[in-house]
DNA sequence: TTCGTCATGTAATGGGTTACATGATTAC
DNA sequence: GTAATCATGTAACCCATTACATGACGAA
């Protein structure tokens, strides 16, 4: 998942590490809390040592006579390479199930620019099954157990059934409006 | 959190690990996915072992004349003991800020019906106000930076300040019954 | 008798965090 | 000059998962 994100940031832009994880955090908001640096400085080290970043020079700058900024201490920026973008594509064509836990399907989604629309429309139908299933279950639990569960209990029931079913609400929309545009475009 | 979870299920009554499992996914169903064997069972012989919890002969059973339905193989029945129910309380009452987070927050509301009202209200407001700083997180970048954003990413900010606001005004809504009560009651 | 599910458990691994250490740069 | 924030990095740890191993019980 990590990288993933990284390599499509750096597919936006090239950028350093600090900065990086500020953009994560805008980029993946509404699903996960920021990274930490623990985590993300080592997977750097490793993406690059696998050929998919590299270190750019201190960005050129628009201008080239203005020298730029002073250069910082260490602020390494990378920036992806022709491996790493394919790797990317890689990560981005090749969903397995994983793709609609949690976890994994927000990032994906948030890279749904770059990805294939008949791949974008396997992962919302998959998301959509598994919410599907995941209220079945609040409804079940509602329909058999409503009387032996406590008023709080139940309320997280209830909102948990409600998330659920304004969630396949959401896909199906997106996955009408991704099949509308698949014929008109 | 899976110590505060499994007291607060033995707590209401005895059972056995993978029983206890499926009560776990019920419970909190709504926050987070069934846990593994391989982290419940180590659990199970940590909290034994502080002597939080024991092991219970298989369940006595209604009627002592019926030899409880072939005790199976191992099937091991954990119940709480006195100090296992001091050290619930304890997690339940002395709540610091990790209380607000989403993977700690659904817990306890789960076990609200064994807290204080003071507490819950702590809880709640704390919640809130986390909540509330993260709708205003989507709503900068939404108002700044819209135009540069992808659809998808666009999408996914929406839905994420959406999905802050619902929050928002549920917690709004417990609030303002927690009050209520605490004042007819 | 065989399949599903009940039931317990371990070992290896993974993916992350926290805490710490260091230092440059910017704004007051 | 000093506080905040920018910036990078490591080591220790934590919590949980996956994969595996084992075996009993009930129903077909």
């Amino acid at each position: 998942m990590l990288d993933l994100a990284i390599l499509g940031l750096l597919h936006e832009s090239p950028m350093h590490g600090y900065e990086l994880r500020k953009q994560l955090a805008v980029k993946l908001g509404a699903i996960k809390a920021a990274i930490s640096y623990g985590s993300l400085y080592p997977t750097l080290r490793r993406l690059q040592t696998a050929g998919w970043i590299t270190e750019a020079g201190e960005t050129p700058a628009d201008d080239a006579a203005v020298p730029p900024l002073t250069s910082r201490r260490g602020r390494v920026v990378y920036k992806i390479t022709a491996e790493g973008k394919e790797r990317f594509q890689d990560l981005l064509d090749r969903v397995g199930p994983e793709a609609y836990e949690d976890s994994a399907f927000g990032v994906h989604f948030a890279f749904f620019a770059r990805t294939a629309v008949d791949v974008r429309l396997r992962i919302l139908e998959g998301r959509r099954r598994k919410i599907e299933e995941r209220r079945e279950g609040f409804r079940e639990v509602l329909a058999r157990a409503a009387e032996r569960l406590d008023a709080y209990t139940l309320e997280l029931q209830k909102h948990g059934l409600e998330a659920a079913d304004r969630e396949v609400r959401w896909l199906e929309e997106l996955i009408a409006n991704e099949r509308k545009n698949n014929k008109e475009g």
